[in-house]
DNA sequence: GTGATGGATTAGGGTGCGCTAATACATGCC
DNA sequence: GGCATGTATTAGCGCACCCTAATCCATCAC
């Protein structure tokens, strides 16, 4: 296993040491970023990585379910913070610092769905949410303690990675591809499978579909019917709207 | 082991189903009380059990580090919310309602102070801070499922009972004794601990002193000069400010 | 250039929860 | 009864977020 510089506790706290401010200050005393702050930066993050513009206003807003001029608001705050450049009337990008915030709560989170998974034997189409409210109170020395008791594990029930936070290549580029994309005969691992829908979760749960599995194409039904494909032991067949939720690795 | 009657997941919800505010709506989507209502109906908890009288609103600011208007307030809100009845001008006391959902946040705390210390071995004296983040982020169903896997406790590191939502009376009553009034040859177990000083409690850890030992007095020093006792397998020297923070119960 | 069009921003407002300063009670002292 | 004293509450405000309505601006069609 290559082991990666890790960072210390806490540290994404570096670079501003904020204020305590008057309305919030009871609670959370002592955590760096308020829980709004961080799932803007995380949210940034994702669509930062979909291309090189600035991200625009209106899709963080859609992404976060607020208003534009919320989310407006929010990045003007975000960058008096130093976590983001606006550039005006067209969105958005981190800095330095606003993606390690970023990246220490992504990492946060996919600690927590993997802990609540594994340790705690949650079902793992409601990891998501669970993981949703407890990746803004979990301080970064509890979620490495996790980590550790896990036995730091590289990736999160759904085959997310959980990289260090210096880390800012996606390991999976260039590696994972739709299973709807393979033919037949294609041979490789499923690794991650989107969690974007629970519903989706529940039934590859129910069919076992899940990261760490092989898999091999057998036959692509005509019409758009799916793909015939042994995962595991079993053969099913995929629906192309579910097979674009799996990501595979060819091997071999 | 009495099985008790164990309250459903969430069920602390009860009472009211609360509109989602604008201002903390997309936070916390789905838990049913802010984290700063929680900690009054806590505070509340604790305070009411002194005596009959309503809680002072003074006692409670205090308690919670914030100004007395600022409870005032709080507490007209929490009556509305039905977790108070307030007497105007004198304090105020829990509802039915309010009680269970300080049990259920207690509750909580004591279960996450367990997890981090035993699960997750963090140093005792950091998991209080630690819990008291987190009490108000995991949700009951996270919480029963951490007492599951620790084998269902019934106290927390501190020797705190970890109780049903359903449960009044304090178990300790009548039993608890603090350390410091006892007399030589005098004999019984360590029940629990004062989490109030973490100095104390860094001093405690690292002397052997923990819920769970035997304890023996053997000799009281005079002119205040505290008590020889044996705790465990060692034999130590007590002073009055630490042995009144320590609570045993006599055995034979 | 002019105008439509769609996204971003400003304006103005609301809620939760904190604060200080000023006011209203209760209580005990004379 | 009159008054100090200590509480509790009202008044008025700040900050973090959210919202809707109104405005601004870039771009594209002509």
């Amino acid at each position: 296993m290559p082991r990666r510089f890790l960072h210390a506790p806490h540290d994404e706290r570096s670079g501003a040491d904020r204020p305590r401010s008057a309305g919030t200050g009871l609670r959370r005393a002592g955590l760096p970023f308020s829980p709004a702050v961080e799932d803007y930066a995380k949210t940034l993050y994702r669509l930062e990585q979909l291309s090189e513009e600035p991200v625009a206003t209106g899709a963080i807003a859609a992404r976060l379910g607020v208003s534009a001029p919320s989310a407006s608001n929010m990045l003007r705050h975000l960058s008096e913070l130093g976590l983001v450049t606006v550039v005006s009337g067209r969105g958005a990008r981190l800095t330095p610092t606003g993606r390690r915030v970023a990246r220490a709560v992504i990492r946060r989170h996919r600690i927590i769905e993997r802990f609540l998974r594994d340790a705690l034997k949650l079902p793992w189409d409601c990891v998501h949410e669970e993981a949703d409210l407890l990746e803004h109170a979990v301080s970064s020395r509890v979620a490495e303690a996790m980590w550790e008791a896990l036995g730091r594990p590289d990736r999160d029930p759904h085959g997310d990675p959980i990289t260090a936070l210096d880390v800012d290549v996606d390991p999976d580029k260039d590696v994972l591809e739709p299973l709807e994309d393979w033919d037949p005969d294609v041979v490789g691992v499923l690794v991650r499978v989107s969690d974007a829908q629970p519903e989706a979760l529940r039934y590859m749960a129910e069919h076992g579909i899940a990261p760490g599995l092989p898999v091999r194409v057998i036959a692509r039904e005509p019409f758009g019917g799916g793909q015939r494909v042994r995962i595991g032991d079993t053969d099913q067949t995929i629906g192309p709207e579910l097979a674009r939720l799996i990501f595979v690795q060819r091997t071999g």
